[in-house]
DNA sequence: TTCCAGGAGGGGG
DNA sequence: CCCCCTCATGGA
């Protein structure tokens, strides 16, 4: 996709395949606000804010490359839509959502941030997640903190996650920081995905779901489709059946195969903000 | 008051 | 193996 690096950061001038909105608020992410009519991003210890011109999107930032491919700019979206686009069930959701891209987000935020989110409202986990940057983060711009280390994580105990606001979810995350270093998360990458998910499911907090929204978010597994209540309803409501989630899952891999997860981000966004604005 | 939210762990059959 | 229950928390 066309970019172009200035000396304050990044424009994009193709807007049906870049928006900040759909990008942000289509779920796979959850460090972020909105400012106005900004948005401003801040995954890990970076920051970047998003500006919409009249002919571009300006991603003002000094780290340029990461956000190049943090917002997967190489990747080309257009050719993506094309070819989901033949499926019937992808239309409305790719016309609500067409500048949706999927993060290449780190491994380890990404871990963390969906052990929380599991049988929890989007609203709350972005509250746990701002409660753990202010308690443990470093202040990277006015009022924003960065996502922890590992290594401060791992010194906290239960009673500080619960402080957090993580609820039952307080003794998963102390576990998890015993199993899994975010070096052993990186060594992942090189495994093949039926291993890998099978990694996953074994750490503490991470089942099914869980582990296929991290290696879609976090190592860009595109046919991994996580499937949660609001795929589940939609699943059963669009085709008129009772299947469990494992049963829906294998279905929509094996109807959308490499792109799964790019579906799976375009049917999630468009349902739920639907169901949103009842 | 009960139900629900980007589910997972654990026990019993 | 599958089925069922429980697990904090806050909003509707």
């Amino acid at each position: 996709m066309r970019y172009q690096i200035v000396e304050n950061g990044i424009k994009i001038f193709d807007k049906t395949q870049f928006n900040p909105q759909h990008i942000l608020e289509c779920g796979q992410v959850f460090c972020f606000d909105k400012i106005g009519e900004d948005y401003i991003v801040f995954p890990q210890d970076k920051f970047a804010q998003i500006i919409e011109k009249n002919d571009h999107f300006l991603i003002k930032t000094m780290q340029k490359e990461y956000f190049i491919h943090f917002f997967d700019l190489e990747t080309d979206y257009q050719t993506i839509k094309n070819s989901l686009m033949k499926f019937d069930i992808m239309h409305k959701s790719i016309a609500f959502g067409g500048g949706i891209r999927i993060l290449n987000q780190d491994l380890f935020e990404v871990l963390i941030s969906f052990i929380i989110s599991a049988n929890n409202n989007i609203k709350r986990i972005n509250v746990i997640l701002n409660n753990i940057r202010k308690a443990l983060g470093k202040e990277i711009a006015p009022g924003v903190f960065s996502f922890p280390s590992y290594e401060l994580l791992k010194a906290q105990n239960e009673e500080f996650f619960i402080a957090m606001g993580a609820g039952y979810r307080a003794k998963y995350l102390v576990k998890v920081m015993q199993q899994v270093t975010p070096q052993t998360l990186q060594k992942w990458r090189v495994l093949d995905g039926a291993t890998l998910r099978k990694n996953l499911i074994s750490l503490a907090g991470v089942g099914p779901k869980v582990a296929d929204c991290v290696m879609l978010f976090g190592y860009h597994n595109g046919d991994s489709f996580p499937v949660d209540t609001w795929i589940e309803q939609m699943y059963n409501s669009a085709f008129g059946e009772e299947h469990n989630r494992e049963m829906i899952r294998r279905k929509l891999v094996e109807m959308f195969g490499a792109l799964s997860g790019y579906a799976q981000q375009y049917l999630f966004y468009f349902t739920r903000e639907m169901k949103n604005k009842e």
